[in-house]
DNA sequence: AACATTTCCGCAAATGTTTTCGGTGGAAAA
DNA sequence: TTTTCCACCGAAAACATTTGCGGAAATGTT
């Protein structure tokens, strides 16, 4: 019940002192094979098991990491956070995850429990209205080590990790020019964060020099917001309602899509869809949506190892940019 | 940059003991009000923050919870780990999230790491094919709190919050009975588990006295086998095939629902579908699933009062169980 | 004036580990 | 015999905090 055991029981059992025990148990050249045995054997025995707490007090380091995302939910985060956790533990790391659920407070709430908790490393996705950044350079500059991903801050010098947002969005774009839309209603997210921002020019730049192309841009704060701005475009009349609707992300999908089915719309001939994606929604519909791929489990590991990176040595804060791929459903 | 804020720098800056600070930091009736402002003062100024690695070895607690499921993927879990991170924090818990990816290998060496981390209290959903009811029982006894949900395991005394299994089932039956079903496929989950024989028993005791009613079981592991155990059930001509699927999961309503989509036939008229679902995945669906709803965010409610029970008091293991409600979609 | 009480604070132990520095005893080298 | 060296081990500081106990000074009571 009530007996953990310590070094010092151990060496008392054995007749030596704590320091003994403490390198014998970690092999270190001074001691004998013989005493090693000795130890290792009661230690064994008495199955001990070092205090965490005593070890992170003595080396000031936690072998923890903070996740700090909008939310865990809804598939938009599990393939990266899954990688992260993986390369995290092979490195005998641990990932404590918080959600802040699209709350500003709780999210610099978040990043205080992190602080408190004296982790060693945080990785941040930032949700509406964010207003971290100044803690967080904050945090960062008291050599807590930060790393964005995927929704992260348009300026200052961080190390971002993210999907190639330009990219994404330019290739989004020519699909749809290929496929000879006429009339585009284009589902963007949060204007504050650079991914909404980059995307949204990178789609224009490319549909704007085409004359026969009208183009409808809006910003939705979530899926609800999306629903509604998609139902109201598809109220209109048959001339006048979009022919296709893009959607930058997974949430804005969903919303997007119920209002499509309410509507009775079929896709893709009534209405054709594409969306960028992190890949497990748009095969849950029927037809299967085509999506521009952004693999959250390579992001993952890209931001896991940029992550061990600083750890190591204090190397400058960089850009990591993901490229993303077309993957073809039915919807277009 | 290195300079953490301790008790010893502050006591030094102020003439004062280590003792006397840290009380005056905690309201001590001991200490003078003269002093614990100047103390408080202080600290705020240089943004003194307890070191909790300190304060964990001190008081021996961590106020950590951990929390193992097999994924946090997909929506099966997202608001009942909201609910008890919630909770949790309300009561300055934190908590740290570890996923076993449907690997019973995984699972124990998380539990391990809770056990290495010291946690205060384990939450944990089992996976598929899990070993580790072993190893909790021997956490448990060694002084460890641990409270299963959702998926739990059949024997033993343990805390258990889950779903009101029989009675879902129960209603998933009557249901099905109500709207005249002719022949049923009943889609369930990992044979070893309590949900899966609970919801099992329940759905046929009811069924099996209709003689009118053909009930074919498949138990499936994941969402990939519901597919295809679909997709074998819908080739079969249709005075073979059945007239109604239902599911016992949100994972499995997903298998089912692709091989629906693929099979061409239209809900609800060729076929109709019914499921028990955490909420999240029915709605996106067209038609809307009807579906047997277990409330996840009352689950984690439950699960968080039941932890913080035991941690006060050392009340004797429980089972609780949630009650379940039909929320109409237009799927039946 | 003598004693009792209250107010306010410090000493020191304790939590369990890591690590620096040193020390013992014996064998080999001088 | 003395010195050197090595193999092996221990004492103690350090990490930052909490807390029981005791103690001095100030105030109150006879």
């Amino acid at each position: 019940m009530g007996h953990p055991a310590t070094l010092k029981k151990i060496s008392s059992q054995l007749n030596l002192s704590i320091s003994t025990v403490s390198r014998a148990l970690k092999n270190h050249p001074d001691i004998s094979e013989n005493t090693k045995r000795k130890v290792k054997d009661l230690a064994a025995l008495m199955e001990y098991e070092p205090n965490s707490y005593a070890v992170n007090l003595r080396l000031n380091k936690s072998y923890v990491f903070g996740l700090i995302v909008p939310a865990i939910s809804n598939m938009f985060y599990d393939s990266f956070i899954a990688a992260v956790e993986e390369g995290a533990r092979k490195k005998g790391y641990l990932l404590m995850i918080l959600q802040s659920g699209d709350d500003p407070l709780v999210e610099a709430e978040n990043l205080k429990l992190c602080k408190h908790n004296r982790v060693d490393g945080i990785f941040i996705s930032l949700g509406p209205q964010s207003g971290a950044i100044d803690l967080i350079n904050k945090y960062q500059q008291s050599g807590i080590p930060v790393v964005f991903f995927d929704k992260v801050p348009v300026a200052g010098s961080f190390d971002r990790i993210c999907m190639a947002d330009e990219e994404a969005a330019t290739l989004a774009a020519y699909t749809i020019l290929k496929y000879k839309k006429k009339r585009v209603l284009g589902l963007f997210g949060n204007p504050d964060l650079s991914i909404t921002i980059k995307r949204k020019e990178a789609f224009l730049h490319v549909l704007d020099k085409e004359k026969k192309i009208s183009t409808q841009i809006l910003c939705c704060r979530n899926s609800e917001e999306a629903r509604k701005e998609t139902d109201r475009a598809l109220l209109q009349s048959k001339a006048q309602r979009p022919d296709h609707i893009f959607c930058m992300s997974d949430e804005l999908l969903i919303g997007a899509m119920k209002a499509i089915h309410q509507s009775g719309l079929i896709i893709p001939t009534d209405i054709s869809v594409l969306a960028i994606s992190h890949g497990f929604l748009p095969g849950i519909f029927n037809p299967e949506i085509t999506y521009i791929e952004t693999n959250g489990q390579a992001l993952g590991k890209l931001a896991i190892a940029r992550m061990l990176e600083k750890i190591e040595g204090n190397s400058p804060p960089r850009s990591i940019i993901l490229p993303s791929r077309l993957v073809k459903g039915h919807s277009l």
